[in-house]
DNA sequence: ATATTTTTATGCGACATCGCAAATAAATAT
DNA sequence: ATATTTATTTGCGATGTCGCATAAAAATAT
């Protein structure tokens, strides 16, 4: 169970320092006093992983510190605590999903019609929540990260609860906008509205979330998007 | 933080002993040993509120002892283990549900467009998603009670994560059966597929558990269902 | 070389959490 | 009345969890 998913973010080892002290090719200062033994970058890949599975009360720093191999006081003056530890590594998370959304979701002149965008967009979603990006046939159900934990903690963490109501409005904000722009550009009806046709999109995403948690298989998602999409879509 | 709400259960009070030795008017004939000195549903109601606005692992059977005024011993001899504990009060909570909408899901000749008996349903789970049932303006995000909570810990725990998915499947099923019901009479067309539409249904509702627990009101989610119901059922 | 800065290593202490065991209490059966 | 059954009470012990404090290590600045 190490081997989740790899969300490979724009690469921003520096200013964080990696492993080998001359590996780093940017521009960056050499800072004062002893240099880090460990990437945080990579290390909140391994957090991410922890509280996924386990979430968040039941991931123990100590249980981090083993995994990572970085000592607990060490993972307290680099991230904080374990809540501060927690919203970076979802952070890490919701950005890396974010960037590959907008990669997807170019709604410019003709990336084929609307309906491949939103089916890409799936896919997308669907490789996240499944673990099944390519061959790597995780046993695990994943599920969305963030949905998963976060709605545990949420009413107990003040800081949670924004960052998920954020989470929540950036995501409509998004599709509404996107489908606006469709709608702009002629690829749905004027009849319809594109708040409507987020909250479809989003709606459905929150129901593959929940199902792939549940065990739910690629092929098992794969079917309801294609039915909703081809009733939303004629 | 101690009246969320009261799901009514058809009484089931004996067989587990009320508080009071007399007043259980059924004819269960008195046990043997020492009577309960306190009423198991009761109990199952507060831990419920509990599991629900916590969660399963911050949640510990010295909180619930302390919350009910059970003896932790007490606890595990009635319940079992904190596992036991959680899945009893959740069996409680789907059960209140799935009676509600045994009431409202009837799709017999005419109680109302099919319109109105979703719009009745999607009352019911704002209701209960925001625990504004008539004028208790809790301050709480409830959302899902399962959803929240089970989410987090399926994981972990192979029972919590069978009932997930026979949760979702039994949801499934009833959309299934209520759309198939309502083709056959007519109240939708015979081109559209029953398996669609409450695919739909399930989905929006998921949607609405998420969004309440990160603080929808009543009315946000209000409009939320009327723009799609109006879209699907125009 | 020495001082300064930053990270790492080790460990202590307070508290929470759970399972379990033993003693006590309150009812019914004989 | 006595025995039996079931609940309750009390408390111990092992483990987990986190924050903090102190000492050591590895780099740069002067």
């Amino acid at each position: 169970m190490d081997d989740l998913k790899t969300i490979d973010l724009p690469d921003v080892t520096c200013g964080g320092q990696a492993a080998d002290p001359q590996a780093c090719a940017c521009e960056a200062p050499r800072k004062r006093g002893r240099p880090r033994a460990f990437d945080p970058d990579a290390v909140l890949e391994t957090v991410l992983e922890m509280f996924w599975m386990r979430g968040f009360a039941n991931t123990s720093l100590d249980d981090i510190s083993a995994a990572t191999g970085v000592s607990r006081p060490s993972l307290a003056a680099t991230f904080g605590d374990k809540e501060a530890l927690y919203l970076k590594a979802m952070e890490r998370y919701r950005n890396g999903i974010s960037t590959k959304l907008d990669t997807v979701l170019q709604c410019t002149g003709r990336d084929g019609s609307l309906r491949d965008i939103i089916n890409r967009y799936f896919d997308v979603m669907i490789s996240s929540y499944t673990g099944e990006t390519e061959a790597s046939e995780t046993e695990e159900c994943l599920g969305c990260a963030f949905m998963c934990t976060a709605l545990n903690e949420a009413p107990r963490h003040e800081s949670i609860m924004s960052v998920l109501q954020g989470t929540i409005e950036e995501f409509d904000a998004r599709f509404e906008r996107f489908f606006t722009k469709a709608q702009e550009l002629g690829h749905i009806g004027s009849n319809q509205d594109p708040k409507v046709m987020s909250q479809m999109i989003t709606s459905l995403t929150s129901s593959l979330a929940v199902r792939a948690r549940a065990g739910a298989s690629r092929e098992d998602l794969q079917k309801i998007v294609d039915a909703t999409t081809s009733f939303l879509f004629p």
